[in-house]
DNA sequence: TTGCTCCTCACGTCACGTGAGGTGGC
DNA sequence: TTGCTCCTCACGTCACGTGAGGTGGC
């Protein structure tokens, strides 16, 4: 089961205790043996904790079936919370491509860096050079990772621009 | 700080704590104040989270410039660091695309039922409605959601057929 | 008989959440 | 002065991971 799962033995007994998978049967020696039918909900509860849905909305969704009086009213349940599912992994794919695209922007920009012979800036003084010059282009991981805005340390008025404002 | 980033004060301060976040300085009463940078930085680290890098991976990224001889090396370090994150982040959206649709099809499979009058089929016998009848067209999402291989309990023969099989 | 895998406690970990009881600052 | 927000412990939670010590099954 495990290995099929791409999960781990721990994960599925741990799926076993809460609920998540039903009882398995014992052999002599106090194996759990599992229905296939059992293998199939485990691949699919293991791609949707991948895709960050928590244990209990996941036993909401394996419920959904449940409890309804008819096929009809059953299906109708079933069919709007999945597709809110839908609609939520879709907002989170666009939440991580957006990220993806940033770093991958950030990559290409710090390529400009790949030539920099300006060692006296490099350490602490980046937000000095002429390829950040435009703090507008510079991407937002790159201010961030690069500590372009960080106190420039060099000016005479320094003191009085060091203007912690964030509570 | 906390409302800016779309996070809570709980987060800030264990970011703070575990270093994620500079130290901030303290006013009079206590309150912590931060520099307008740690913002980006925490927006930044938010977004990584939601994307699901673990706090020492977001730790790894952030400290990428840090301990470069010189501005080439860092530039390199970090490029293919960030250019691992790209493809990382990739293939998480690739699947959770993969699962979304699986469940968009689940949904669109079951308004087959939203007409079903076959109630004395529905809890238990959906397996063998006409619906369910070509296995192999019926997405695993529904077969595992609707129990369709569950055992039909019908049969004459059915005790021995009851074949439990993985460990 | 040797190896690998499974078993049951039971404590650890990661990233915060959640009160309890008290103070700051507009 | 009233409200809202911040503070520090300190314990709770979620979804497992990780030994410790022992057994099953090819």
């Amino acid at each position: 089961m495990a290995r099929l799962s791409h999960s781990t033995v721990r994960t599925v007994r741990f799926y076993e205790e809460t609920g998540v998978l039903q009882p398995a049967h014992r052999s002599e020696g106090g194996h759990r043996l599992f229905p296939h039918a059992e293998l199939d909900k485990l691949v699919l509860v293991t791609d949707m904790r991948a895709a960050g849905l928590s244990l209990d909305e996941i036993k909401a969704v394996l419920l959904l079936k449940e409890g309804a009086p008819t096929g009809k009213a059953a299906s109708s349940r079933a069919l709007s919370a999945l597709r809110q599912h839908v609609e939520d992994m879709s907002s989170r794919i666009e939440a991580l491509s957006r990220l993806r695209d940033e770093l991958a922007k950030a990559a290409q920009f710090l390529e400009h860096c790949g030539a920099c012979e300006n060692d006296a800036h490099f350490p602490d003084q980046c937000g000095n050079c002429r390829v950040m010059e435009d703090r507008a282009r510079v991407p937002r991981a790159v201010r961030v990772l690069w500590a372009v805005d960080a106190p420039a340390a060099g000016g005479e008025d320094d003191q009085a621009s060091d203007d912690d404002a964030l509570p």
